[in-house]
DNA sequence: CATAAAGGTAAGTAACACTTACTTACAAAG
DNA sequence: CTTTGTAAGTAAGTGTTACTTACCTTTATG
């Protein structure tokens, strides 16, 4: 009686891929499951041996992409010093993620928020726990000095969060170009320094 | 031959209304049409008299919602005098109509935009407008000099859209309360006057 | 070699978005 | 007062599609 290793069998990794491919060029709602099955050389009652759900499909295919863009960026953040590095890192990183990868930047910006079941997947604590990394960031810097120490760190997390998804989102959507490294150093100084003009008119 | 008078018809009303009333509970996806007509008091036919599809119902939901709220920041920020005040109106109104509508926030920030229809859709007009505003208000904030002359206006923008979506991003879906107040005034100052911490140390 | 479990298939089902063909109400024109 | 054209509303389908169930096939090991 061996318990066979946890492998990842060859029609669910071919399911899994078809339906990327699929959303790469549409969107959620108008893959069909016959769709899936048909593109991966697979019968559609295997994709129901591998997930609970067309949903839940989605969410492994999700979580598949944000294992690989997590371990980037805890990899990346490792090396920075200041937090002003730290988090103009993390800010680039997401966004070239986002710009290069487009089925999982239009998964997780626009196809998963929708229901609620989604916000107890695995995936969603992959989210959570890339929002914890800038707060920790954050934290850190108001301990060290770096930023105000009367800074709200949950409203200034908020603020980077958005900030990233709305510089990519038109992008995203559209499918069109984005200048990361500006985007990104811009985001970074508007935070630090603010916008308000300071020099005498 | 009269041209009747572009009536809304009762039955359109009670379609609308009964869905409206389904979205405080539930998510778009399993709300059924059988639902609507029933809990409207009208056959299921008769939606699609008034309305192409299922998702058109939610969009020009959406709509009626979006033309109050957009009539609310025309009129709250003609009032404001300094880029700071216009901005902070427009901040605090966005975060209180979705605090105070939660249908109107799950729908703009959930429910819509997964599908290519919806960025055709009348009410996505209604939000390239809204944002048009800010950017206006930016831009004439630069003229005066209140900004840096080298503010990136677009980029500023993304990050006051995206700053206001995610403060009441997690109180929407889960349902819960949220300082308006303090959450508007705490994005301007940051954004405004950063985070960095220039006091001797 | 028996067998148990995992990998995979094929046919079917229920639900649901949407259609079609029809009826009723009603406001003017003749 | 009748005719007529149109808008409001109904009732009974229909095709698609996500998901199920029962079955076959391969493989690895006790």
């Amino acid at each position: 009686m061996k318990s066979r290793p946890n492998t990842n069998p060859p029609g669910r990794k071919k399911i899994m891929a078809s339906f990327s491919q699929l959303m790469a060029t549409k969107d959620f709602q108008s893959i069909t499951t016959a769709e899936i099955a048909g593109n991966a050389g697979v019968t559609e009652g295997l994709i129901y041996k591998y997930f609970t759900d067309k949903k839940d499909l989605l969410y492994q295919v999700l979580n598949q992409h944000f294992t690989a863009f997590q371990a980037l960026i805890e990899e990346r953040t490792a090396t920075g010093k200041t937090c002003f590095e730290k988090l103009e890192t993390i800010i680039f990183a997401s966004l070239e993620s986002y710009t290069q990868n487009r089925v999982f930047a239009r998964i997780l910006l626009l196809e998963v928020r929708n229901t609620p079941m989604y916000f107890e997947s695995c995936a969603y604590s992959m989210v959570k726990k890339y929002a914890a990394t800038i707060l920790d960031i954050i934290s850190r810097g108001i301990e060290n000095k770096e930023l105000k120490p009367d800074t709200d760190r949950f409203l200034l997390q908020k603020v980077i969060l958005g900030a990233i998804e709305h510089a990519c989102l038109k992008q995203v959507i559209f499918n069109r170009e984005l200048d990361v490294t500006a985007a990104s150093s811009g985001i970074i100084n508007i935070v630090f320094y603010g916008v308000k003009n300071n020099e005498c008119q």
